[in-house]
DNA sequence: TATGAATGAGAATTCATTCAT
DNA sequence: GATGAATGAATTCTCATTCAT
């Protein structure tokens, strides 16, 4: 008698793991396109012709890669919404910027390569690009409640700033100071916003 | 019949160029690893051969390129430097980075997926490390002229926005909004820094 | 609870079929190296395991091919013998060799194919030779009975027609004019045959 | 100073020329797909990589030896056309028929084996279809020359005569009596075609 | 009997690099 | 200085076959 199907699902979803997992950590180590198959199947412990009972080819592991993650990225993303005052929500949302990277952090090393190649991005689907633009619609929710007077840019501004600082932590965690970061960033762009209005004497 | 010395370094430096050049732009199209000999020598217009007779592989290339364009963005930036008060000297330092971003976009694009790769990373020399230290001390040194209250943080955070507001800039030249966002910028970062004491009289 | 040995023994028929049919239309269609072990599986609808349950391999899969195939056209070839005047016998002959082919096409597509590649030949037994022989046999039989002077090269030109247009019939099963081909072939292989005396008393 | 383009062209060509060579012995002998790219550069005696640098595949190197085989063959079975009365025409179309097998053996092998194959025909162009369509208008013309009253049948009897011989002698060229063969296949397809009328009228 | 996950050897193909001229 | 043919190692991928259940 044959092993049962959830003795198979139970193998395949074991197998599958540790492959993703390889994939992810080499392709954000050394890039995607100098990570060879080999690799991977040997960090996963497996065999090469194994992968390919998964997994089309490399692009189609790449794929994969960013299918999973992104979920949870949405996932994490969207819990930090909720919050007390503007200012708060735009605290919580900062900081979760960071605990998503934290979670992901060879997803997004990934993610700040490929970004840059226009023909990997294609091979990955719009996810990555839906995805960002929820973010930055997000933001721009965030400054017209803090009353921004123009909203996008500060948007725009902001996202900046995030993106930014999320690579400097990823390239360097451990001497990274997140809180006194986040402090800072809710500082400058919680207060007031309008350079007409508001600092009446103004930065100038 | 031979040629004059002047003629030959004439040729050098002309093949050369035109090598560096193509290297750069596909390197920064498809990734280092993803871009072949061949066809680095194909878009330079010139063998596969002579391209081993100026550099010692692809590796050496890379190494070229960083040294080429590395000079050339010092130039630029040593060159913000100038100005009149703290907040014009902050909006100098600001524009210049898109500046400097505009005239090497290829570059940036490569840098960029590159600095997330660790092992490349060490081909490369000390240069861009070197740089990005500077400019961080360059924009502590604007945070502590605009009496921040906490400098390193103010310029870990500016630092974060110029370097995320480039990749975007990167990423979409066409769309992308760099007057406003500078403004934008100096204004969150050219004004009272201190949380608690607002902008009364500056920075303590 | 447990199956009678009839039943398995029915499965096991059932499924050695399935599998045998699979693999000699691929490798009809295909060729034999072109068709992999995991195609024929599928299109029997079995697991690849199981295909080695019945067979040592690929290769034993063909054995068992033109064991199957040869019995059949064995006994199709003996009972085309039979018939009354040498004309006719030629003519039944001749017919036989179409109803063989139409009975198994996929058969001699693959069998076409394989002739021509040594080592293949090698895997299979003497089936097919020995078959070859007999025919070669009967013709020359056939054609003494007509009165041939060289029944052996009559036999042979003859079997070359009947060979090539088997596989005229084989290549395009539709617009092939079989009735017409066996009657002019009967004409020409049935009338006067020997050189010397030419047709002095004409064709019949 | 460079090698001069004619050395260039002159190595290319020898190696071209090797290479396709090989692969066409290495095809005829074991089967396209049984055939391996290591194999075809062993044999040429030359790097698997070169080999790469002429061919884009071992597709490709298939439709070169096509290519190259199908003119020699045209040629020669346009020199077969001219000749005295019909049945010495006929004798010569049927000769040369032998002629070119015997220059081209291997060639007719492979085309044997791959003719039964209708994916990699699709691979070749019309080459060898077009050329199948000629000799069969040419068969026809000649047996109505020889006053067949059904010339296209005739033709289809004869196409395939030839073209079984043709194969039973690229299996065994030692022992087959071609002109034996030729003789008998002029004797049964000069004589007067109408089976009704004899050759009252004949084949003038 | 039957399954399908797993493997290792080998297939096709690409590529950085060398070299004779 | 310049060419491009040539190579060998490595890469991606396929496949016949095994094996635990």
């Amino acid at each position: 008698m044959p092993r049962s199907a959830a003795q198979f699902r139970q193998m395949r979803e074991t197998s599958r793991e540790r492959i993703v997992d390889a994939a992810l950590e080499l392709f954000a180590e050394r890039g995607f396109a100098a990570t060879s198959v080999r690799q991977i199947a040997e960090r996963a412990g497996v065999s090469q012709g194994l992968l390919y009972n998964y997994f089309n080819g490399k692009r189609f592991l790449l794929r994969a890669i960013f299918e999973r993650s992104m979920d949870d990225v949405r996932a994490s993303f969207a819990a930090a919404s909720a919050g007390g005052t503007a200012v708060e929500r735009l605290g919580n949302l900062v900081r979760s910027a960071f605990e998503i990277v934290d979670a992901h952090r060879a997803f997004w090393r990934l993610t700040y390569q490929l970004r840059m190649q226009v023909d990997v991005m294609e091979v990955l689907g719009d996810d990555l690009i839906d995805w960002t633009t929820e973010v930055r619609r997000t933001l721009e929710e965030r400054m017209r409640e803090l009353g921004s007077s123009s909203p996008d840019i500060d948007a725009a501004v902001l996202f900046a700033t995030i993106d930014g600082a999320a690579q400097h932590y990823v390239l360097d965690p451990g001497g990274y100071p997140v809180e006194d970061i986040v402090d800072r960033i809710v500082a400058r762009f919680g207060a007031g916003s309008s350079p007409e209005k508001e600092e009446s004497d103004g930065s100038d």
